[in-house]
DNA sequence: TATGAATGAGGCTTCATTCAT
DNA sequence: AATGAATGAAGCCTCATTCAT
């Protein structure tokens, strides 16, 4: 008889909206941004069309939205909780904690390189990736300074190729692919 | 006014064909399958769009044609001419040559990117992939042997992802990516 | 604490029947009602959706309130209070009227114009139009009659056409047209 | 065998247009713009909906395509092939030929008043309207000075009154006004 | 072989309306 | 009485594809 209160009306946003963020995200990642109709995602976050759109103002929108939210996740793994001198040590959890998110995440790396190998949707988020990759770049460049390493920027560049190539490869076939030796042998380079 | 013979048919048919596909191996590597129309292209190709049905049967046959003359040109790469056994200096010129193919043939490298981010397109190519990857492969594996690694199955995937994560830095912004630095720098961990 | 007796609650929902009123008839005399949405609506009267539908069946039916609305303010302005013969003097009286009721009342005016410019909704208010213009034409006529015009129905409508005309250039461009000159212009007619 | 000519296709062309634009004009002054849809106009003018975008880029273009055509049928009315002064003789013939045309091109004049009438279609066509006015107004400017108004600016807007007057009773009910009664009417008050 | 007009399915989006609270 | 989340029909538009010439 009493209409709800605003408590109830953020609380019921709150989870749609993660609701249709988390449809969105498996869609997308799984079959591209493209290849997949409002529609199909309105059924499959179990939703009419129309909500989307009470949620998100465009599909571009959506995107932007969940690119945000891989973002924010991901920029916690590479936000070292401790402010220590990084060394070899702080690299090797580093990295553990690299690997260990890549294998409980796949769906977001899947979403990270849909993205960014799209053309068309890099064209969209354009801004949040230069900015999302901002810190990452940071962080690698002060464990090569630590490690004394001449050209920083060099090994920050073939570090962040080791990184993606594990990333390409680990999405295209998580079955077959030895995350684990590969991460021994990285670190091996670093000792 | 003389009748054109069969061969010349053929030859304007091939020449043609060709051309086409240039032209949308250029538009999908940089604007991404999707997001250019067969209206678009037609135009970029300088034929009309029905041509584009009498030499392709769909949109989706063309980009299969796309993928496997892009797959072709890449296993010439791969493809040594020296039967000589592999060792330090073959690995050098091995790299070399895929370095300076990715300098100038980095359109078909995005091609081959974008295809492979494209979730419903891996689909449709699976067995293409497989069998273009498979020589890449034995070549490296050999390489690893060569060398004496003990486990070079391992070595191979670390390789791959060596490759993987440079042709994906690269195309991802040609400009500012220190190709010729990164190459040193794999070298030395072969020495 | 006390609950309201029934007559607050009736006062209560009439001033908010008028609020709503109000904020359509604006919206809509300034920027068309099918480019009005029933959430705009809402936000610029500032209430709810769902309680539009509390006071109005649905939008149509808000849009013959107004006009009904609308078209009592206006047959105030053509009942006159004097019951006196119309002379010239009256008739001057009577445009003064008029036209200052023009220049205070736009909004209605051009509400009105786009009512009439709306064939879809002149077949739903085709009756409330007819009934509405009854009076005017009876008082005008009643004017032509006093003023010993020999073909009275064709002077009420030249006087007709004066009035349209001059509503219709008046409510397109309130700032430059010459409403008091015009006023003169017509007396001068029937001096 | 042979595909069409330049020729063809430009005839083509140019007869489909006009069908569209004919149906469309039809439709849009007697239901209104945003009362039309782009479904139902195809099937009006007897076309499938995705032809109409091979024609205009949008509705909104159709929709000024249209304008410009009304415009340019009617600026030939108001464009007087004899540069002799004007003056009374003249101004009858123009009236003449104004309300013959108005006859005889009824839905093109409902056209033009649905179009001044709505908002939102006025926002569309604002620069195409105020070029439009212009000829009109300069040529009955002309007449004013002819007649010896002192003031021609008030007198022309006078006219105009009329003219947007006579339009707006005659669209509204062709049948029951009476348009030649009223014209001599008009020529009464220049004689 | 070659053209571009024509089609229609399907995409994104809006919005009047309903309904649980 | 009042709220705004939710629905779904319908709107505009795009585009792969077909077809007459």
């Amino acid at each position: 008889m009493c209409p709800r209160t605003d408590k109830q009306f953020e609380e019921i946003r709150e989870s749609k909206r993660s609701q249709i963020i988390d449809a969105a995200l498996e869609c997308f990642a799984t079959r591209g941004y493209h290849a997949v109709s409002i529609s199909e995602l309105a059924d499959f976050a179990g939703i009419s069309k129309g909500l989307m759109y009470n949620y998100f103002k465009s599909k571009d929108e959506l995107l932007k939205s969940i690119f945000k939210q891989v973002m924010s996740v991901m920029l916690q793994l590479f936000d070292p909780d401790k402010k220590g001198l990084p060394g070899k040590e702080e690299l090797e959890k580093y990295l553990d904690r690299y690997f260990n998110h890549l294998k409980s995440n796949i769906i977001l790396w899947k979403m990270y390189m849909a993205v960014f190998s799209q053309p068309a949707v890099q064209e969209i988020l354009k801004d949040e990736i230069l900015e999302a990759s901002r810190k990452p770049l940071e962080i690698m460049e002060n464990y090569c300074k630590a490690l004394g390493y001449k050209d920083p920027k060099a090994e920050v560049a073939f570090m962040s190729t080791l990184m993606s190539g594990v990333i390409f490869e680990y999405i295209s076939d998580p079955e077959n692919y030895p995350l684990d030796k590969i991460k021994k042998r990285i670190l091996k380079l670093y000792q």
